[in-house]
DNA sequence: AACACGGGGGG
DNA sequence: CCCCCAGTGTT
């Protein structure tokens, strides 16, 4: 059994539904879906790469008015391109637009390629977009897998890896590529019907098949998201956290065998535990600066700067903060560098 | 406020 | 391979 079997089991006419889907149900209306050529497919897929249906309505038919050929867009400025793309974000998008537009004008004679690999190669052209515009604008045999395509086959098949690893996308391109209809004259079809099966009804939350009001699921059936009740886990993106890098000071009051100790707040990190003031301004003693040392949590990475102060008498800066002596700070609540560091601090005593 | 999105670029 | 980024719109 092959390693494609074991893992997308057969939902039987997948394609062959979709493509009815799509006739009956699919978006046939839209500016792009009309006069299909390479230049108005391509504009039509970079504008929607980041940007909803809705925004690229509004820029779509003005764009190409300004730059109604790919010709006419090379030899344009790219300020003037930006000017033209403002408000729709992520402005490498018009860069590469604008370079993509000159490399087809000097390396293809003014033409778009039709092979989804060679489109691959010029600038702001993915796998995805690439496939999309040989499909649409020269009806080559290629699967798309943009966002929505992701979820659409995620959920219906039940693949539940972690789709930010490029092992389990890789094998849901697989699938795709497996997935496409055999008819080239019925790849257009199952193209748009995957995209707009995923946004208009197979979508993040309130998906039809949970909401009427989108309609009805033609593969509520067979969806195994749906059928295990795993709608809200599929597709699966486990997200990194964000390590922030954290600079902390200590300040390290010290008089005789004693510490000064803040009680932190009983909200934020280390709430409620024992740890040197972060901050102090009143004392003037001479300080000096320790070895600085990290400290990793899941979230954050701190970097820890202890300074020390010798003082010739106790005083109490705030209502929060206590001193210890290094006997007793055992039995307090401490964040592990704080342990760790007070153990040090023993060690240079007993050295001296 | 957190999340979603395709592609590029650097390590 | 992995990580991070960019900006606007949606939930």
């Amino acid at each position: 059994m092959s390693e494609k079997v074991m893992i997308f089991s057969e939902v039987k006419n997948f394609t062959q539904d979709l493509i009815d889907w799509q006739k009956k149900l699919g978006r046939h209306d839209l500016p792009w879906q009309k006069n299909r050529t390479a230049y108005r497919v391509w504009l039509s897929e970079i504008m929607l790469q980041q940007t909803q249906v809705s925004t690229v309505l509004n820029r779509y038919d003005e764009f190409l008015k300004i730059f109604p050929t790919v010709e006419r867009l090379g030899a344009a400025t790219v300020d003037e391109v930006l000017a033209q793309w403002s408000g729709m974000g992520y402005y490498t998008r018009a860069r590469n637009l604008h370079r993509c537009a000159q490399s087809v004008m000097t390396d293809h004679d003014g033409v778009f390629p039709s092979d989804p690999k060679v489109l691959e190669s010029l600038p702001g052209i993915g796998r995805s977009t690439a496939a999309a515009v040989a499909v649409f604008a020269y009806g080559k045999r290629a699967a798309i897998l943009d966002g929505n395509v992701k979820r659409v086959l995620a959920r219906i098949w039940g693949f539940d890896q972690d789709l930010t690893k490029t092992l389990h996308t890789n094998q849901l391109w697989s699938h795709a590529e497996n997935l496409l209809p055999h008819k080239k004259s019925d790849l257009i079809a199952y193209t748009q019907g995957l995209m707009d099966f995923g946004a208009t009804h197979c979508t993040q939350y309130q998906p039809a098949c949970i909401d009427p009001q989108k309609g009805s699921c033609p593969f509520k059936k067979s969806c195994v998201a749906y059928l295990s009740e795993r709608i809200n886990q599929i597709p699966l993106k486990v997200k990194k956290v964000k390590v922030e890098k954290i600079d902390m000071t200590w300040w390290v009051m010290i008089h005789q065998d004693q510490v000064l100790l803040e009680k932190r707040p009983e909200k934020g990190i280390w709430a409620g535990l024992w740890c040197f003031p972060e901050s102090q301004e009143l004392v003037k003693e001479p300080s000096q600066a320790m070895p600085a040392f990290k400290h990793v949590l899941t979230h954050r990475q701190m970097t820890i700067k202890p300074i020390k102060v010798h003082l010739k008498k106790r005083v109490r800066l705030q209502e929060n903060q206590q001193w210890f002596s290094l006997n007793d700070v055992g039995g307090l609540g401490l964040p592990k560098p704080m342990s760790l560091f007070l153990k040090s601090l023993d060690l240079v005593r007993d050295g001296e």
